[in-house]
DNA sequence: GCTTGACCTTCCCATGATGGGAAGCTCCAT
DNA sequence: ATGGAGCTTCCCATCATGGGAAGGTCAAGC
């Protein structure tokens, strides 16, 4: 499967679907593939390269754009480490930004969930948080 | 302003905005709201009430979907607050979920980035780890 | 040679929550 | 009466991904 290897061949070697594939080539991330008469895409093991890079990308949660960026710079033999390092930061800071929103609001809940009794009766913290978030009260000073 | 507001005092009033008021409604988290003659929505402070738990709810990352479902419990008198707190323990476990995740990406590229020089010079072992995820390091071993 | 099934192609649609913006109508103050 | 703010609906975009339809291609087995 060294040269002109298929879609889903490909797809299967780089862990990115036959659907992402064509995809990435739609917005430009990856160059035009070559086609047999028949109209087939056909890949190689250098495409497949790029397909794991792109993977691995994502997997580490870079957005489509960042990653477009990164392989440039994964291919320019002149690019700064600098510059890499720096799209890397930059998408730690995101990252650390939401995982705090989102631990926030795991704080807040957890909080309300103790205070709720969880059983038959009606009554409920959680919802009367909701219900009166506008009005000043203990959890809500929390966030 | 008390009864009879247009949406955009509804908007202003609880911090959602009309647009998604309008979207709410036409997804039937709201009901269809009064209208004047001439078409205008109008709202009181009951709907207002209702827009602030959603909003409330939204701010704790709540899916739309589960709102509904959280909206339905605090307008039944009969229900029991172990749902709610189910409710709100799932949605826990999937933030934690997604918490986990982003933090192992954090991890990783830290760690990558920590490696870096981040200067001129191209060699750069975040590219590296991009470009070699397939095959085994220190660093993949993280996750 | 022909059928069958796996694989490929393109195209459209959906997700989830939100916003932008156009075209056109309404309301109120000047 | 005019202007501007605010309302209406409708369409499109985001971001990354998948589902599925309709139709073409290829290889294996009969």
């Amino acid at each position: 499967m060294n040269q002109g290897m298929t879609i889903g061949q490909a797809a299967k070697s780089s862990a990115v679907s036959a659907k992402m594939i064509r995809h990435y080539e739609s917005i430009g991330l990856l160059p035009k593939a070559q086609r047999t008469e028949a109209g087939y895409r056909l890949y190689d093991d250098s495409d497949v390269h790029t397909l794991r890079f792109i993977q691995r990308a994502r997997s580490l949660g870079f957005p489509l754009e960042t990653i477009r960026t990164l392989l440039a710079l994964w291919r320019n033999r002149r690019r700064s480490s600098a510059q890499v390092k720096e799209l890397s930061l930059r998408h730690v800071a995101e990252l650390e930004r939401k995982i705090a929103a989102m631990q926030a609001m795991v704080r807040t809940l957890k909080h309300l969930a103790h205070n709720c009794h969880g059983d038959d009766r009606p009554e409920c913290p959680i919802l009367d948080d909701l219900a009166f978030s506008n009005q000043k009260s203990e959890v809500r000073s929390q966030n």
